[in-house]
DNA sequence: CAGTATCCAATATGATACTG
DNA sequence: CAGTATCATATTGGATACTG
């Protein structure tokens, strides 16, 4: 497999290219959330568990360096700043799906119904 | 997204549990040349570029102990290991595929014709 | 609200030398 | 042949304090 070089970056192979780009904890949590909307800062940060500033600050620089989200500013006051997919970011979204799905059924090999987990999540936060 | 401990180890989300036995640099390469055949030690060595006898090593000991790959030691002199996917691997090299083929896709949108490169670097070879 | 800046620990990767 | 061991650097990620 020959490396290539895109916007003066070496990859070694297609799976590398991605990886490069939607690898690492916090990616695919930040694009999974903006699948369907578009987000605020605040509103990612909330909802994202265990992502600090500094690691949500520097995903959403790359993804939109990279081409994949998109940021809107608004100069109101307080400033008001919006995250969205861009059509690079959908064409990636459908493939963090599938690995997604891919880590749901390795995870019933395992004896982990993950999918049950999540609703058992949510109705603990209707309860409160 | 609730957290999930499997084998002692904390996973965000699934897409997590997936990242973590097949991200970095070198699993996907390992991977796709067992794809269809079993290994030697020296064989993948030889035939993955850039890559360091440490970090196959150290690759192929995270893949075994994740069940994704086999090994096999024969002792003769001298000493030969084979490595294979396990059952679990086969389903994990389906997934590295599908990410792959995106990769190809989004490289073609930059320009890139990837498989045309592979097919070059192969008539290169030959003519050597 | 939406970030920067700084310090620190852990991990990933490479380079080189050595071994049952 | 199939690795270990050791040293060094870069990157990842967390914690905390500060800012237009």
């Amino acid at each position: 497999m020959p490396d290539v070089i895109i916007n003066k970056n070496r990859f070694y192979n297609p799976v590398d290219y991605i990886l490069r780009q939607i690898g690492g904890t916090w990616k695919a949590p930040v694009l999974w959330r903006l699948k369907a909307k578009t987000l605020r800062y605040s509103e990612l940060e909330k909802d994202i568990p265990h992502i600090s500033q500094k690691m949500l600050t520097k995903t959403l620089k790359e993804l939109e360096s990279d081409g994949i989200i998109l940021k809107k500013t608004y100069a109101s006051v307080p400033p008001r700043t919006e995250y969205s997919l861009t059509a690079k970011g959908k064409k990636i979204i459908t493939l963090v799906a599938t690995i997604r799905t891919t880590g749901l059924e390795l995870m019933k090999d395992e004896g982990i119904d993950y999918e049950a987990l999540i609703k058992e999540e949510k109705k603990n936060a209707v309860k409160k």
